[in-house]
DNA sequence: GATGAATGAGATTTCATTCAT
DNA sequence: AATGAATGAAATCTCATTCAT
């Protein structure tokens, strides 16, 4: 077993296999691309209609797939597949939310904050029914999964505090309180996209104006 | 069982010589009693398993009742008990939001945000699972009522702009932004809320020291 | 709770329900008379088609029911139903053979051996489709239920060593070795009803001079 | 996986120059392979799960081969492989049973049962799956195979009645009803190797003594 | 008012089989 | 020869609803 694992990595990568290339990789693309398919229709439905509302067969027709097909790529089913798409997406949202992670050392509060809801809005309208389906759905199957979407609220508001002890530290503002305040920060944007998400429509935040003269509020306070 | 249950009936509160009196209000406060029963399970059920995760025979099993007797208090069915649970719901609550509405004229603001807050969190103790379906049910039943969520919201949220607006022509703070401040006040009890629906635990807001923190916080930067 | 208890027990029985009695009973009877005629097609299915080979709409079909009838009956689905009836048979025929059990005491060992190949006989008839399952059928089902062919077996064949011991005791016969004679009418008879089972057509033991000569050649060989 | 397979495959037995002579030879010696292991998996679980309850999906599964791969050496699919199955595990063992037979002549009785004891011992442990096949799952299948498991019986057991003529004329035992004792000698051995099938574990006459005593029993009144 | 047997549409799932690669 | 994606018929099972009692 372990000379065979040894071979596989030798080669792996390496030319010895290319004679046989050309054709396994185009099946495999393709099987990616079905699963794929259905996933991504299983997204669109369960956040429509949640994961009751919708049926395996809902999911194939909307893709024009045989029946049988999910089994092949789920053989757990429509729980498998629920699974499978809560915690992908949970995991690409986690990702994502990290990759935007930046620097804010040489930027000032306001273009920091801005920069911030860009992001977080961003992240929102790239994976919306994910985000619908683990806001609305999860909580109702969390036997199937162990995703918990606090983590996703923490991971993406978790850059308060340090954002603010940084500022601190270069002077930019004076000594408050973090936690006192990154909560206040928090709650504006949940509150903000919690009412997109409900709504899918704009909100008070998305008018830059608004934006502006609540981010200008907040930063004019803490440089007192 | 079913002659155990026919005693039960028959003796209960010593009712059991009830056979030869008048039987009729009896009858309809019984009426009454199991519609009030099905209600309250339909209710627990919709809010933990959502619409379609809850079945008619769920129901009827956690009151140990027949299967059709939903069918005689509620003809339309499983749709027409949705649509009586979340209108009833929604008025209920409505109602209870306005009832508590009082003067607040003659409090000062840091006693009023705390009276604000210990009422809505009352109201969401009092009617949590109720809730749970107006905010994660509702939106994908609106085919079946026209309660609007936005309304509770704002009933209950519209009172800050009121509220700044008396408080600054009363001269306890000054001339601020009042569209502005109300949706950072909207902000803060929102998350809160929603973070007390989503887990139902405590979270930051519900130590009154943090919630003195926060009230005060705003409340001097107005006076300023 | 035991008060209704021991309300139910003493007027069970009694006249005091009987101004209610006359309704109930017939749809229970009903409903009896329903999960039995589930139960006689299902083992007429399963012991012509096996366990898999016997579907759920097959059974339906062949009483004209509903599809979704036999979980009313049996909410384990196709899983209870057999275990029910593998139970029950079981049961049902261990029964049947106690029941059968007669003092031999003062009959002649002829009469004896040809009385329990009658009374055997009598069982297999009477139970043939349930047999058949219970051999055929039980043991790729061992998961489901705790049926042991061999009890049924050994409940009729125990009777062996009985008779013959006291009929030593009684001197009809010689001093024999009981475990092995025993043996050997048990071959005999298991012998004789694996035939019948697996062709269901007569076979050697079944013409009775055939028999005679048997059980004659046996007693012979004990009295000596 | 799949590169795994290949360089396994390619490195196997050291052919890995093979790729440049002549390949015929072992494909077909392959094909050989995979075929027989495709039979033995089928027996396996025909024989543990029935027809019914084995799926392709099974066979394929615990021998790892890929799903169509059955229909290249089976196309007629299930039915063809069962056909195959039994009619092979059929012809395999009457050729066995017949190879097996011997010249009793210059053996003593005593012996020579042993003998058909231990051959039918040997022959039931090789092919106890196989056997289990023909006899619970032929019969119901009949419409696919002329296999009648009765020629096995027959031809096992009808040892006994040559044997006992022969040993007549040889004057080792009297005058005997030939017809009578063979079915004697016949049912004890069914009756051993039926508990045997269902069981798969020791019964009264795998020991040595009780098999003597039994054998000595039947000779010492056939020498009357 | 209450019961629960019965119905049948439809949902989930399995599985033998085909076929392009 | 081997692979495994795809198919679709059929099996199992669920569930809202009806209705006779």
């Amino acid at each position: 077993m372990n000379m065979l694992k040894f071979i596989e990595q030798t080669f792996k990568g390496g030319q010895f296999m290319d004679q046989f290339k050309d054709k396994k990789p185009q099946r495999e693309q393709q099987a990616l691309e079905t699963r794929s398919k259905i996933i991504q229709a299983a997204i669109k439905n369960f956040s429509k209609y949640g994961f009751h509302g919708t049926s395996i067969r809902d999911i194939n027709q909307s893709i024009d797939t045989a029946q049988g097909l999910i089994y092949h790529y789920f053989p757990g089913g429509k729980d498998e597949l629920f699974k499978v798409i809560s915690e992908e997406s949970f995991e690409m949202i986690i990702k994502e939310m990290e990759d935007r992670k930046k620097s804010y050392s040489s930027m000032q509060l306001n273009d920091i904050l801005e920069d911030i809801f860009k992001q977080v809005t961003e992240v929102i309208e790239a994976h919306f029914n994910e985000l619908k389906i683990l806001i609305f759905e999860l909580w109702k199957h969390k036997d199937l999964t162990d995703c918990d979407m606090h983590e996703i609220i923490f991971e993406s508001l978790g850059w308060f505090p340090k954002l603010l002890t940084e500022k601190i530290h270069q002077g930019e503002i004076g000594s408050i309180d973090i936690e006192l305040e990154s909560y206040l920060l928090k709650s504006i944007l949940v509150n903000h996209f919690l009412s997109r998400m409900i709504d899918h429509k704009m909100g008070y935040l998305d008018d830059k104006q608004n934006r502006q003269k609540i981010f200008q509020r907040l930063i004019n306070s803490w440089k007192e």
